[in-house]
DNA sequence: CTGAAAGCGCTTACAG
DNA sequence: CTGAAAGCGCTTACAG
C-alpha cells in the first residue's frame, strides 16, 4: 500500500537510481526524463521514507534537544527558537528531558548510542555535564545553551551577557538617583549569579546582599528580612523576575511604594513582568535568540562548517517599565 | 568505527540472527550462548542503530507532537506530561510547531508522509483540522488534546470538563454569598468558552457578560468598562487566569478590595496564579495529566489496543486561594 | 545520461 | 536452538 521508490521507477519507466537522482542531486539527469519522473512522483504522492534515507545516507536529519525541564518559565522561548530554525532547515527535533532522573539519563544516552539524531543541543541539567562530555566523546556533535553562566571551554556554547546585564541594572538605578541597593541573588554557586552580582557591583557596589533561590518566595523573605533588620535601601536588584515579583509583593504588603520608596529591577523579562504591579523594569534574557543561534551553529556543523572555538554571546537588554 | 551487529556476532562466534534474538525476543536461544552474547554486547558497548531497526521493523518507535506554539503558558505542562510517558515507553518524541504558518504545515505533512514517526499527538492549530484529518486518512494514528472544547467525534480526543469547571466557579461564588457575577469570556466561537459560560450559568445565571480575548488586557478593559457603565457586580468569573490577572489589577487600580468588594475566580491555574495579589482562586486545568493520558492512548494504539470511541475526559479542579 | 549492483544495519521467516 | 538468506527502502560508486 505505501508507495516506494520502486513504484515510481516502474511507473516512470526508469531505474530507482534515476528517481533517486532527480529526488536528490537533480544533476546528471536528462531534463525530459527528470520532468517525467517528477510528474509520476506528484501523481503518486510519493515521499521517500525518512528512515530508509537516513540509513542509506548514514544520517537522520534530526537533531536532539535535551533540557532539564519543560515547565520552566522561559523554556518555551528557547524551544520555539530552536524549533523554528530546525524546521527551516528541513530537520526534525527530538525532545528529551532529564525530569526522570537517572532513568532519563539512561534514555538519552541510549538514544545517542543508537544514533537517533545527528547532533545534540543541550541546556545542561545539574550534574550531567560528564554524561554530555561522554556523548561528545562518542562522536556526537554537541552545542550547549548556557543558562548558568558556567565556563565550559571544552564545548561550543551559546551564552548571554550576565555581567553586562547586571551592570545595566545598576546603571538604571543610578540614573534614577539610587545609591543604596539591596541585591537578592539566586544560588551563589551558579556562574550567572556570580556574574550578575559582579557586573552590578562594578557600577554600584553594596554590602546588602541576600542569597536565596530563584523563587518568588526568596523575594518575599528577603524583603521581610531586610525590613525587620532595618537595612537601609532605596532599591532592589533581583537576580530574576520571580524574585522580583516576590519583592514587589512584599513591598506592597509593607506599605512601600514602588518605585518612589524603593525601585526594583528584575532579570529575565518573563511574560509576567509586564503584568506585575507596577510593571517590572528588568534585564531581558534573549532566550529565543539563544535557541536560534545554538540551532544554527549545530546545523552548520552538520553541514560541514567547523564549530567556533569561543562561545557565542547574545546580549541582554534592559527593559524599562515602571518599577525603576 | 561504529560497532554493528556483525561485530558482535563475530566476537561472540554466532550469527547476526542469534544476536538479534537475544537483543529482542530473548526466546528460543540457549541460555549459555545468550549470556556470552550479552557479555560481548556489554564489552563492546553495542547499541543497535535506531534507524536500521526501524527500517527492518517498519516502525520508528518515535511519536510526533504537533502544537500551535511552545510559548503558551500551559504548554510546558502538556509537553512534560507527554515527554515523561513517552520516555517511560522507550519512545522518542519529535516536536513540531505551526508557528511558521503554511511552511510549518508543509513541514509536518511531509514528515507524516515520510513516516518519520509512528503516531501523532496534536493540539489542533487554528484552521488545520482538515490537514490533521488527512494525516489520519493516510494511515497515521492520531490522538487530539483538546484545548478548545470543540466536538470532533471523528478523532480520538482527550478533553477536560469545561462545563463542570464553570459550574464549580459559580458554586464557589455562591458559597461565598455572591449573587451578581460579571463573566468575562474568551473568544465566543471557542467551544470551551461556550461550555464554561454554560456551566457557570447553570448555577449562577447572569446578564453581565463581557466577551474578549484570553488576555490580561481584556481583563483590565472589561473592569474599566463595567465600572464606567456602573454595572452592579459583586464577583467576577474570568475565563482564564490572564484575564483574571488583568481583573485583579484593574480592580486594585480602582480602589476595590478583593475579595471583600469583588470576588474573583479564574481558569487554568497557571504558576502565576499563586503570585497575584491576592493569590487567585481558580479552576485548574489538568494539562499535564491530559498530555499523559493522550500519550498513553497513542502508545496503547501503537501496541495494538484499539483506540476508544468516546473522548477521554480529565476533570478540572477548583483551587481555592484568596481571591474568592 | 542511465542502470545493475552493492551496501546501509538491522529483523524475520525458512530450513535444518 | 541456530544460521543463511531475503528483505526493509533508500543511496551511491561503478560501468557503460
Amino acid at each position: 500500500m505505501p508507495i516506494t521508490i520502486s513504484d515510481v521507477a516502474r511507473a516512470a519507466g526508469v531505474s530507482k537510481s534515476t528517481v533517486s537522482r532527480v529526488l536528490n542531486t537533480g544533476a546528471e539527469v536528462d531534463a525530459a526524463t527528470a520532468a517525467r519522473v517528477r510528474e509520476v512522483i506528484d501523481a503518486l504522492g510519493y515521499v521517500p521514507r525518512f528512515g530508509a534515507v537516513g540509513l542509506a545516507r548514514g544520517s537522520s536529519r534530526v537533531i536532539g534537544m535535551f533540557v532539564p525541564s519543560l515547565t520552566w518559565p522561559w523554556m518555551g522561548e528557547v524551544l520555539q527558537g530552536v524549533a523554528d530554525t530546525v524546521e527551516a532547515a528541513g530537520y526534525g527535533m527530538l525532545l528529551f528531558t532529564s525530569s526522570g532522573g537517572p532513568r532519563s539519563m539512561a534514555h538519552i544516552t541510549a538514544q545517542v548510542s543508537a544514533r537517533a539524531f545527528d547532533g545534540l543541543l543541550v541546556i545542561v541539567p545539574e550534574d550531567s555535564l560528564d554524561a554530555i562530555m561522554d556523548m561528545r566523546r562518542h562522536g556526537m556533535p554537541v552545542v550547549l545553551i548556557d543558562d548558568h553562566g558556567h565556563n565550559r571551554p571544552a564545548l561550543p556554547t551559546v551564552a548571554t551577557t550576565n555581567r553586562l546585564g547586571g551592570a545595566s541594572a545598576a546603571a538604571r538605578l543610578l540614573t534614577t538617583g539610587r545609591r543604596h541597593p539591596l541585591v537578592i541573588t539566586g544560588p551563589p554557586h551558579f556562574g550567572c549569579v556570580q556574574e550578575r552580582s559582579a557586573g552590578f557591583a562594578t557600577a554600584l557596589p553594596t554590602g546588602l546582599v541576600f542569597e536565596g533561590e530563584f523563587t518568588e518566595q526568596t523575594g518575599r523573605h528577603a524583603i521581610e528580612h531586610a525590613l525587620a533588620s532595618r537595612w537601609q535601601f532605596d532599591s532592589v536588584f533581583a537576580h530574576n523576575d520571580l524574585i522580583a515579583a516576590g519583592v514587589l509583593r512584599a513591598l506592597r504588603a509593607a506599605g512601600c511604594t514602588v518605585p518612589d520608596d524603593v525601585a526594583v529591577v528584575g532579570f529575565d523579562d518573563l511574560p509576567m513582568a509586564r503584568h506585575t504591579a507596577p510593571a517590572m523594569t528588568t534585564v531581558r534574557q534573549p532566550m529565543r535568540e539563544m535557541g536560534q543561534t545554538a540551532a544554527q551553529l549545530l546545523l552548520a556543523k552538520l553541514g560541514g562548517t567547523p564549530l567556533p572555538d569561543e562561545q557565542m554571546v547574545v546580549p541582554t537588554e534592559l527593559i524599562v517599565r515602571d518599577s525603576a
